[in-house]
DNA sequence: CGGGGACTTGATGGTTGTCAAGAAATGTGG
DNA sequence: CCACATTTCTTGACAACCATCAAGTCCCCG
């Protein structure tokens, strides 16, 4: 029981805070505003850690608990993922004014100081009412923490700098929709799939019949692929899964 | 005053059909969840629109005003960029249980249906109290709205396919931080600047001195760049600015 | 059956990755 | 402050790869 009650202190405080927060406006907007609003309206001294990084150091790593999201005060951070075959992807660079770290499940990427840094972190936090339900504190939305999650994925792809490699990448990553089962369908067309993976439409559709002749699949029509031996192909890319919709707990 | 008025009338409709939930809870904890929560409690009757498209119909347009953000029940829909040399960037696919359309400023993408599709619309609701300060309402974080917008610049990057048009792009992007002024300074190494690009360390090198050769900036130092003739750089990628960070009403 | 769009395949030249070496910048110890 | 070591950046040569242009095939739909 301590892990709920200890978050509960924390709410405690906070209501404290927010006390003087309402007393300044009328109590019907300010509920409408709370109320509705996925912007989060943080109260003074409610856990937000100013902290330094001197130049190499990392605010998290990749495959850490994911804790809060983070604002660069001032410096530059690189976010890369790293593969397990030494392939690296910085999703972007962060500097003064910008944000990170949101997403689901653990982190996917290390947080690695360009420069000398300072921080702000903004924790999630999880407590519990009577019903057990726990209430998100400070958590955006779910189903945008996934679409962040998906576009930080897609630029995982271009990690890739052969176009079998790339374009076997994403047909397993969008197999997810069809189950991960052997059967994938594809709405799209091979344009589509070029503008995606930043390639020509020839060279996407050589690669998927050369993956196809080299045996990772069949191509039973241009937009059915029954993946045979769903290892190899794996394997042939270093493939790494995108956390699952189910991983919603911050 | 007929706008404000408009909206605050949805406010009232909104607020009666809190009440009920209110009454559920103590109000503590309500409060606490509706205070600090980003996660959108969306009312029942609470504009969100169910609606269908056909295949190559268009939930929005690149340069429409964005009025909200969708969730796909079936089917599939591309999200893609056109720039105006004819180029195209597919950012995501989004399919079942997907969510898209955050961001901030004009919209940057078109949702185009790649079959038929249902869609769930949440609409991004703006009022004003008393005080005429905005209530953002159903409406994530600026800063997050911004990092996605940001990883989805990123990803645009993609849409070239010579190095050095991706290398220029990228740096006029970057020099933001340097407030588009003729100084650029680069935080990273060649090294970052490759694992972020999709190319080697040697053609980002090749690329930056090639540029430079090619009188677009000078290179004073290797992490140091004068760009003496923006104008000409900016052609030569058909540069698009990013939404600027201030850019932050729905 | 005929037409048109999407997909596949071939040939070729330009671009990039790879391997290798050299130059410049940075850091370290004397 | 200088000499040396180390890292980072640049450049060259070559082979592999991809974009381009062009043609041919498949499939769907009228």
């Amino acid at each position: 029981m301590s892990g709920p009650m200890q978050a509960f202190g924390h709410i405690r405080m906070f209501l404290l805070c927010q006390a003087s927060t309402l007393s300044r406006r009328t109590n019907r907007v300010a509920v409408i505003r709370l109320e509705t609003s996925m912007i989060s309206r943080e109260a003074p001294n409610f856990p937000i850690n100013v902290f330094d990084l001197s130049k190499g150091q990392s605010a998290y790593r990749q495959g850490d608990t994911r804790d809060g999201w983070y604002e660069v005060t001032d410096g530059f951070i690189a976010l890369c993922h790293y593969f397990g075959d030494g392939r690296r992807q910085v999703s972007r660079f962060v500097g003064p004014g910008d944000a990170f770290g949101f997403g689901i499940g653990l982190r996917q990427f290390s947080a690695e100081a360009l420069t000398d840094v300072r921080l702000k972190r903004h924790t999630f936090e999880v407590a519990f009412d009577d019903t057990t339900s726990p209430i998100h504190i400070n958590t955006p939305h779910p189903a945008l923490r996934r679409a962040m999650e998906a576009v930080e994925g897609t630029i995982r792809l271009f990690s890739y700098t052969h176009a079998s490699d790339r374009v076997a990448a994403f047909l397993l990553n969008f197999s997810r929709y069809d189950g991960h089962t052997e059967t994938l369908h594809l709405p799209m067309s091979r344009q589509d799939l070029a503008d995606h993976l930043g390639l020509t439409m020839h060279t996407v559709s050589r690669s998927i019949c050369d993956l196809a002749r080299r045996g990772y699949f069949q191509l039973e029509r241009p937009d059915l692929i029954r993946i045979s031996d769903r290892a190899r192909l794996e394997q042939l890319v270093e493939y790494e899964p995108t956390p699952d919709h189910e991983q919603l707990v911050a």
